[in-house]
DNA sequence: AGTCTATTGACTTACTTTGACCATTGATAT
DNA sequence: ATATCAATGGTCAAAGTAAGTCAATAGACT
């Protein structure tokens, strides 16, 4: 087995083991355990730990730093995980972007201010920059696809808040 | 946990705690309590207690000196207005955005998903685009522009459903 | 052989902590 | 009044810590 294999088997190991959909990691402190250069840590979550995969990533430098990793819950909206994986693509309208977010929202996936606030990101006001339109499409579809991220990653917290509610 | 955060933390509950929304400290005194450099101090005001993060500070040397800190109060509307027409300008970076709208969640403006999604708008990964860093932090002004625009609008409506006139 | 995937290491960027030196203030002595 | 001094706080750059990037190299699998 590939290195990089057994390194993401244990960090899903070491959430599975915790119950955790979020875990904190030392970058140094992983490479030196599994005796390669900490680089390879961040060619595993490139290649592993992506959203296409189910997983977000953030970090932390200097002194006391971290990865964290979180795991998207599977649970979430279908409608939801269809405008990420398939209906916005490498571009998208402002227009379309709004009708899709007025249909999540009346399918209550989202609130209806959330989808106002969504639309506001991508209108034409938003993006009043030189710039070509088919690259301001492209930013919308990013833009889009990054803010729906958040929503689904929210959705699995506050499922998990609801199922464990004491615990606390 | 950080030096930085825990002296951060300190500094927050001891203000929660004597319901002021001002305090004043002996910087020697602190460095001394967490066995530290006394400019440690000025670096957690510096990069936790800014008027972005909702703060002002003032000091005094010599004999008797002081730090003094003190919260800023405004009310939702008014901290909105002073974001759009004064505090956005024509370009922010990601990192602002974050912090302002953490401000904005902590003071109940905003929930704190809303304040998440925003940041999502504006991050690195939404605008990964073959652009300008500068000219995406001017994308990234009027996009955050917008998005309160938007939540100012919502705050409105529901402050004529409520009945609450002024205030604004 | 050629291509895709994995590994490494040199270099870069980001955040934190410390310390040497500077500036201001109030009190005291002359 | 003025000079001096002790008690504060401020600044800034260096050192320390930790993660990110990228391109060269190495393996693995057609």
């Amino acid at each position: 087995m590939r290195l990089s294999d057994t390194i993401e088997q244990f960090i899903k190991d070491m959430m599975q083991q915790e119950q955790q959909a979020e875990i904190d990691l030392k970058r140094n402190e992983l490479a030196e355990y599994f005796h390669c250069a900490p680089s390879q840590i961040n060619y595993v979550l490139s290649t592993r730990f992506t959203p296409d995969h189910g997983y977000m990533t953030s970090s932390q430098r200097g002194g006391g730093g971290y990865i964290r990793i979180v795991r998207i819950v599977r649970s979430g909206s279908e409608q939801l995980r269809y405008l990420l994986n398939e209906r916005i693509g490498e571009s998208i309208t402002a227009g379309e972007v709004q009708v899709l977010c007025s249909q999540l929202a009346e399918r209550g996936v989202i609130t209806d201010k959330d989808a106002q606030l969504m639309a506001a990101a991508v209108s034409p006001a938003a993006l009043s920059v030189p710039v070509p339109e088919a690259v301001k499409n492209v930013m919308r579809a990013r833009i889009a696809r990054s803010m729906l991220l958040c929503v689904l990653q929210q959705a699995g917290k506050r499922e998990k808040a609801e199922v464990k509610p004491d615990e606390v």
